[in-house]
DNA sequence: AATGAATGAGCCTTCATTCAT
DNA sequence: TATGAATGAAGGCTCATTCAT
C-alpha cells in the first residue's frame, strides 16, 4: 500500500504483525458492519486474507478479538478527544467535545455502535467488563469534579452520576439522530445548550 | 378415556388462552433472568409446563415472542407512569416521573435492562424495529413541547433531540447506578435536578 | 424386522426407545470396527439413521455414550458367565469360565477389545473410572478368595492382586492369539492347567 | 554477524545430532506426562527449546516419534532385566525379573504406562505394529521354552501362551496396584510364587 | 390445541503438517 | 540445519424449528 516495496511475497504472507495488522483492520470492519454474533472468526480470517487458523495465532478466541477491537476504538477516540477538554469556557469545551464526538463518528459510521455492544453479547459467563460508555462516563465526571472546583460549573451535583447521565444522553441521541437523519449541527448546539445550562454554576 | 381425560386436562389446563399467557410468563421470566441468547424457546416452553412445540402455536418464532415481551413490559411501564407527568411544576413533574420509573425497576429487576436488548441482537436481517428507548425519548419530547408551549420550559431546545437526551441519561445513569451500588434517592435529586435546570425557562 | 407390523412410519421414525436402540446398535458397531477416536457422533447417529441431532437427545456426549457401550458391554458378558463359576472342581470352574469367555469373546469380535479402551483415551481431564479389566479382576478375587475358604485353593495369596493377575493374562493372551491365529483349544487348555497349578492348595 | 552469531549458536547449540536427543528427551517427558494423544509436535519441540518444524527435520510425523519413544523404552527395560534372567533356580530368576522390573518402573514413574498405550490410539489406518507388550511376551516365551527344555518347568505347556500370560499379568497387576496402592513387596512376593507354583516341574 | 422426537445448518476451535526464509 | 507463521480439514456440539401423532 502506497511504496511497491517488497511485492513478491508469496501467497502465504509471512510477517506476524502484518497479519495481526490485517486481522484487526478485518475484524474492525466485520464487527462494524455485521456486529458481534454475525461474524464468524472464519470470517475475519477470510476478509483478511489469512486461513482460519492464523486467527487463533493471534487471539486466544473470539471474545478476544472482540475486546481487542473495543480497546483500540476507546484508545483512538480518546487520542481524538484528549486536546478538546482543556480551553475556553465550560461551553466552549463541551461544544468542542461534543464537535469531535461527532467528528469522529462520521468518520467512522457505525463504529461506536459496535463498540458499545452490550457486555451480556460477549461475555458468556466469564469475569464482568466495565462497559466502555461507563469509562467515558467516568472521564466526564472527572471534568464535571474539576469544573466544579474551579467554579465554573454548579456544585450541587455528585459528578459521578452526571459523567454517566451525559455520555448516556450523548449516546442515545447520537443513535437516534442517525435514524431520524437529524443534522449534526442540531444535534451540537442543543445539546451544548443543554448540558451548559444544567451545568453553570448557581 | 371420558372423565379420567377431563381430569388429565383439568391437571394441565389445556385451554389456548392459558397457555399463552403461561408462556408470557415463562417466557419473561427467563429473558430477564438469563437474556435473549440464552433462552431457548424450548426453555420457554418447559417453564411455562407445556410441550416444545406449543410455543410455536402461539408465535411465529422466538423474535415474536421477545417482541411481544417487549410490548408488554412497554405497556405495563406506560401504564406505570401515565400519571405521573401532569400536576405541578415542571421540576415536580420530572421529580415524580423518575421515581415511577425507578420504582418499577425495582419492582421488576432487570426487566428494563432485557426489554432494551439492542435490537441487533433480535434482528438477524429482518426488517428495521424502532427501539424502546427511542419510543420513551419520544414520549419525553411530547413532554418537553408541552412544557414549552404552557411557557414552563425553556423554548430554545429541539423536543426531539432533547427527549431523547433525557431518556439517554436515565438509562445509563440506572445501569451504572447498579453497579457502582449508588442509592436510588442521590439518583432522582442529581437528575431531577440536572434536568430541571437544563429545561427551567430564561 | 420380523413382523411386518407398522411399517408405515414415515421418514422420521418417532419412538424415542426405538431411536435409542439404534444408536446403541450403532455405537456398538462403529466402536467395535474403528474405535472410540475413530468414531463421530455423525458417524453414528447416520450409521442408526438419524439425524446428528438425536445424539445429543439420547447422550450428552460421545463420552456418555461410550460409557454406556461399555456398560452394556460389561453386563452382557457378566450375564453370559455368571452360571459358569459355581459347580464342579476349582480347575472345571475355570475351564468353563474361560470357554464361556472365549465363545462370547468369538461371538462378538472386536467388542472385548473395544469396550477396553484405555481410560486416558476417553476421560479428557474428568473424573476417575474404574477400568473394566480391574472390575473383573475384582470379581476373579471373589472367586479366588472363595475357593481359598472352601479350602480348594491355595491359601498363600492375597486375592486381589491374584485375581488382577488371572484378567491380566486372560486379556493379553487372547489379544495375542487373535493375531497369532492360536486355537481357542489351545488357549484354554494351557491357561487353565496353568491357573489350575498356581491356585490348587498346599 | 560473525562472532555474534557464532556465540548464539552455542547458546542454542544447533547441532543436529543435540537435537533430536533434545527432542527425544522432550518427547519423553511429554508423552509420559500428558499421553499420546495431548502431546502436540509442537509441545516437543518447544520443551526441546527448539522450533516448531525442526521437529519434522528429526521425525516424519509424530507418529514417528512415539514409535521411537516406545522402542528406546523397551530397548533400555531390556537392558535393565537382561542380566535378571539367568542364574538360580526358576523361583529366583522370576522374583529378581519382577524386582526389576518393578525397580524400573518406581524409577521412571508412567513411562511403561506411556510406552504401552494401544496401538490404535496411534495407528490412524497404518500398518500393524507388534505391540510392546506382545514383545515382552515372546521374551517370556524364550526364558519359559528354555526352563523347560532344562527340566526347570513344567513341559505341559506352549510357552508362546504362557509368556504372554505372564506378561499380561504383570502389566494388569502393576496398573492396579497404582490405583489400589498396593506395596511392591506384596506384588513381587504373590507374583513370583504364583508363576513358581503354577510352572514348577511334575 | 398440544406434543416432543427429530433435524441439520452452523458455530467455535484444534492441531498435524508445510514451506519460505 | 533451523525456524515459526500459516494452513484448513476435521471435530464436537447447540438450537431454532418442523411435523406426525
Amino acid at each position: 500500500m502506497g511504496q511497491v516495496g517488497i511485492r513478491i511475497e508469496s501467497l502465504r504472507a509471512r510477517r506476524k504483525p502484518e497479519s495481526l495488522a490485517r486481522l484487526k483492520q478485518a475484524a474492525r470492519k466485520l464487527f462494524v458492519e455485521r456486529g458481534y454474533d454475525a461474524t464468524r472468526p472464519q470470517d475475519i480470517a477470510r476478509e483478511a486474507g489469512l486461513g482460519h487458523g492464523t486467527f487463533y495465532l493471534h487471539y486466544a478466541d473470539k471474545r478476544a478479538c472482540f475486546l481487542s477491537f473495543v480497546d483500540d476504538a476507546r484508545r483512538e477516540l480518546d487520542a481524538h478527544l484528549r486536546d478538546c477538554r482543556r480551553g475556553g469556557t465550560l461551553e466552549e469545551r463541551i461544544a468542542a467535545t461534543l464537535e469531535a464526538m461527532y467528528d469522529y463518528a462520521d468518520r467512522h459510521p457505525g463504529l461506536l455502535r459496535a463498540a458499545l455492544t452490550d457486555a451480556r453479547v460477549i461475555d458468556a459467563g466469564g469475569e464482568e467488563l466495565r462497559p466502555l460508555l461507563t469509562q467515558w462516563g467516568e472521564e466526564w465526571a472527572k471534568v464535571i469534579g474539576e469544573a466544579v472546583a474551579e467554579g465554573s460549573a454548579c456544585n450541587g451535583y455528585d459528578a459521578g452520576i452526571i459523567g454517566q447521565a451525559i455520555v448516556g444522553a450523548l449516546y442515545q441521541t447520537g443513535r437516534e439522530a442517525q435514524h431520524a437523519g437529524r443534522s449534526r449541527e442540531a444535534l451540537v448546539t442543543n445539546l451544548t445548550l443543554f448540558l451548559s445550562r444544567a451545568l453553570r454554576p448557581d
